[in-house]
DNA sequence: GCCAACGTTGGC
DNA sequence: GCCAACGTTGGC
């Protein structure tokens, strides 16, 4: 049984489109400097587990397409280049301290845009869409994914 | 740029 | 271990 995530990306750093560019339609997700995203990452997360791709502290913040784990989890190797943003001083290749995942591309979508989340009563419990959430990944629900695919295949409403 | 929320740091 | 100060996230 696959689970499911949501996993934030700023557009500007990472976005749905540079992931279709990628090779292999593929990247390693680093930067997760935060240790609830880490362990979801570290120990919860599987090759074959869906992903929710969403844009961030961007224009139109919301879901841009679908992925898919790819990998189990690996040392963050921007934690050990200090001209990374992401450098952490303290993280040594013996000691990893941030690990991330490589992430597939299934398909770009139409973006379905944070309101139009908050407005599906289906979606109501989201973790991603608590007040107060800043986690950067977050688990969804079986039933949440199945919703979120639904409106991306019907498109928004009329009207 | 503002601000709510919450994680991290560090003195004690 | 407490907790105040500070930093970060991220929508608006």
């Amino acid at each position: 049984m696959p689970s499911y995530w949501l996993m934030k990306s700023e557009p500007d750093e990472a976005s749905i489109d540079d992931l279709a560019a990628a090779p292999g339609q593929t990247f390693g997700w680093t930067g997760v400097r935060n240790y609830q995203a880490r362990n979801f990452m570290r120990d919860a997360m599987h090759p074959g587990d869906g992903v929710l791709f969403y844009h961030s502290s961007c224009p139109e913040p919301g879901i841009a397409g679908l992925a898919e784990v790819v990998s189990h989890a690996k040392p963050d190797p921007t934690q050990f280049d200090p001209s990374s943003p992401y450098f952490d001083p303290k993280a040594t290749r013996e000691a990893p301290r941030w690990v991330g995942v490589d992430v597939r591309l299934v398909r770009k979508t139409r973006l379905l845009p944070l309101a139009a989340m908050r407005a599906e009563p289906a979606l109501a419990a989201m973790q991603v869409l608590r007040r107060g959430n800043r986690l950067s990944i977050t688990p969804v629900t079986a039933d949440e994914w199945r919703t979120v695919c639904a409106l991306l295949d019907t498109g928004p409403p009329a009207g």
